[in-house]
DNA sequence: ACGAGATACCTCTCCTGTCAAGGTATCTCG
DNA sequence: CGAGATACCTTGACAGGAGAGGTATCTCGT
């Protein structure tokens, strides 16, 4: 895991949103997920997932549901909603444009 | 000024250094560049930029001196040392690495 | 002569997101 | 029966960002 998280931070929610995005899915498998798509170059930590999706439930940008596991660990399932599907178009808008004014700002090709 | 500073956290030094690489500056002269690369899209606080000198001046990554001013307000320029220049660049390369991560795993079309 | 605004610096204190550490419970496999 | 994987959660501390407040000097218009 070569990133730190302050090059990452603010984006926790907007990973999570772009996973749920797709299907529901639950803690464990979305940090799967991530570690996998990054090449195991980043991951999240649970502490900070967990209150990530807490944070996020409270604004009604996700809802949850236990799953009905009648073997192993019960999951928690998480759910985007049509204002975190706001929120992450919004979010995503936000990356592309920071993206670029950090790219003129911090390469001095430009 | 649309960029939340959450998107930005942790670029902040970098963004200041890369000023530094291309010739000593002071506080008010380094900011005014910021808005002006970004097109009024993005500052740095004020109370952001001291302390990121404060820390940045202890860990060896630039060096102050006070202008000659004859009139006007006084200025506090600061240097970029090798040290600094050598942060610069492993910081650019993990924002490059960042940068890729993130693209994928917020960008749902991968 | 005087006030407004620009230049330029600095600190105190609070807020927020991250995360190390610790905890719980279930299942599988040797 | 113990190790390791799966899966969840909370507490407490930390660090960076920024609002609010403060200082001092110069310029320009009235």
């Amino acid at each position: 895991m070569s990133i730190t998280a302050d090059l990452i931070r603010g984006h926790t929610e907007t990973i999570i949103l772009a996973q749920l995005l797709q299907h529901d899915s639950y803690g464990y498998e979305i940090n799967k997920a991530v570690r996998q798509i990054s090449g195991n170059r980043f991951e999240l930590k649970e502490a900070t997932l967990y209150t990530a999706f807490k944070r996020m439930e409270e604004a009604g940008q996700i809802t949850s549901y236990w799953g009905g596991e009648l073997t192993g660990a019960r999951r928690r399932y998480y759910c985007i909603t049509d204002a975190g599907r706001k929120y992450y178009n919004a979010q995503l808008a936000l990356w592309e444009e920071a993206k670029s004014i950090l790219d003129k700002l911090i390469e001095t090709e430009g």
